[in-house]
DNA sequence: ATGAAAGCGCTAACAC
DNA sequence: GTGTTAGCGCTTTCAT
């Protein structure tokens, strides 16, 4: 009676090391028996008794499928990687792993996430951990929009950039749509009658900078307002470089104004009660990014122009998993949609 | 000369199946061999000749091992799981993430997240992955402190709650150390020689309601300053709130506040310039969470008290590896230490 | 010092 | 309808 072989003893082992072959026992079928059940499959007729009796074994045991079992044989994983610069330490960029996570779920894959932090060494050992775990594919993303040079090893497997974009277009990627970001942001000025809007752009080199004047700039002259060189000043894109930029703005009786971010709007709205001007009725304002800790809670709270951060991860899953058609040659592109708040 | 075994054709084929084989083979030797070598098994001589071979074969092959299949066998999966409320979506509880994957990483562990929203069925799903893979383990965490009743599967493998607690401490858990940190915030503004110090709690029973207050009380009993019951006042914990309680706090003409979190201090600071009270030689104030887009670019920059996020999330990992001696009984608790800024 | 072989938990032909 | 069997890629005794 000495148990000689440990396997078939009572669940009352220290945790379930339940397998297919015990719930076979159990219910006196065999392993396929017991594999067909649980994943329905349709090419597998099995009996009502047969099929019961399984189902009541899986419950009584405990079982669990083991899923890296299951990859093992079929040759296809159930991972997606996610390997970002500092979204999950960024404030509001988390979005960006919601998204994809759901989006990954609802076609039965699960995340992987590294954050690097930049760094180089962490991105590729990142990358090496993934494909060595044979990941389906790997989403590579940056919190802000910019250009980046992807590592190398991305080509081992499925890859897309997401937030990003590589100058050479190799990999797949999709981006927000900053033109229209800055379009949206204009047309919510004119369309409170404003002529006079000036714009707080950023001083760092970017998509966003150069894409958001776009924006701004070509919707001002569709309007026939015409564009001004002189309404547009650069900043650094925090409150303390709204602030600054407020004294440059306000000096050319402007009625509106354009901020790059909602933290640039913050600082904006800081001058504007130092001068004794109330938001929105002296001066209408419009941030972008909608970062909601600040935009929502602003007096007034912010009208502003939202990153589509959760959409972006959801489109990156969707082009890596091949049920979004990709856009030859250039990124995806994204909408950024207005957030109407009382700033306007 | 057709290929009636796909196995053996050249590295043409479209993606890595290189495997243990095709180095073994590529190299001369067993896939015992090449095991050996690849893991450095210290109790396997081989020689220079063979393990050169072998390296040279892996370089060129490009060969990566396949995680999942050594979890198979060995039995032990390298995978850490995070199952969390809204961690990933709030702003700044993400450094919980990073916390715990840094930690993880460093004793070869990957992480696999999981954002519910807090959605019991999101949780039940998430949780139910992670068993399938076979996770060493579970993280269930949230993004403010608080008391949890933990799903029942997490009792299929080692849990530990990060930033909650359950009632009745069926699970290891780390949370902040709320007293610790209203001394702290206290301390600060008693250093500062502050002696009628307002407190802007939150109206939202938690262990940070109890627990901030309790430090505040305390120390400045200890300092013979004695607690006032009407220097306390609660409030939403948002700028509104704070706004609002700054009409209720500053009537007692009190030199300093310590506010619940900084968002309420953003919103004291608002109610101060509409005072014309300036920070901090009118008013003092310490705020908490540290919640840098907002307490790094207040104006000026907010004096605060630091949510150890990270910490949180890397002593999270920790007591789930063992490396950490677990507190019996009760949560292991992690402190929250001052950031100065110029607030105070 | 190196290799043969068994088997981790599961799926998928293919028998019966 | 249900069972047998051959692996998936890898580790690990145990021979040699």
């Amino acid at each position: 009676m000495t148990p000689t072989t440990p396997r078939d003893d009572e669940p009352s082992s220290p945790r379930s090391p339940v397998v297919m072959r015990d719930v076979a026992k159990a219910a006196g079928v065999s392993v396929a028996t017991v594999s067909h059940v649980v994943n329905d499959n349709p090419r597998a007729r099995i009996g009502q008794a047969a099929r019961e009796r399984v189902r009541r074994a899986i419950e009584e045991l405990g079982y669990r499928p083991n899923a890296l079992a299951k990859t093992l044989v079929t040759g296809s994983s159930s991972f997606i990687g996610l390997v970002a610069d500092a979204i999950a330490t960024t404030p509001f960029a988390g979005q960006i792993i919601q998204g994809a996570q759901d989006e990954a779920w609802k076609h039965g894959y699960v995340l992987l996430v590294a954050n690097t932090g930049g760094n180089e060494a962490a991105e590729e050992q990142a990358i090496a951990m993934m494909l060595e775990h044979k990941v389906r594919g790997i989403l590579y993303s940056t919190w802000f929009h910019r250009a980046v040079t992807p590592p190398a090893a991305l080509a081992e497997t499925d890859a897309v950039l997401v937030g990003c974009y590589s100058e050479d277009s190799s990999l797949q990627a999709v981006v927000p749509d900053e033109v229209q970001g800055g379009r949206t942001a204009t047309q919510l000025l004119l369309d409170a009658g404003h002529r006079r809007i000036a714009f707080i752009n950023t001083s760092h080199p970017s998509p966003a900078q150069t894409g958001r004047l776009e924006g701004y700039r070509e919707l001002l002259e569709r309007a026939g307002v015409g564009y001004d060189p002189a309404l547009v000043v650069e900043a650094t894109s925090d409150q303390e470089g709204g602030y600054e930029a407020a004294m440059r703005v306000l000096e050319h009786d402007v009625t509106a104004v354009f901020c790059h971010n909602d933290r640039v709007a913050m600082g904006l709205y800081d001058a504007a009660r130092d001068r004794s001007l109330r938001v929105p009725d002296d001066l209408a304002v419009v941030g972008f990014d909608d970062q909601e800790v600040i935009s929502a809670h602003l007096r007034p709270p912010l009208t502003t122009v939202a990153l589509p951060h959760y959409d972006l991860g959801a489109a990156g899953v969707r082009l890596l998993l091949g049920i979004d058609e990709p856009t030859a040659g250039t990124a995806r592109l994204v909408a950024c949609p207005p957030v109407v708040r009382s700033s306007v």
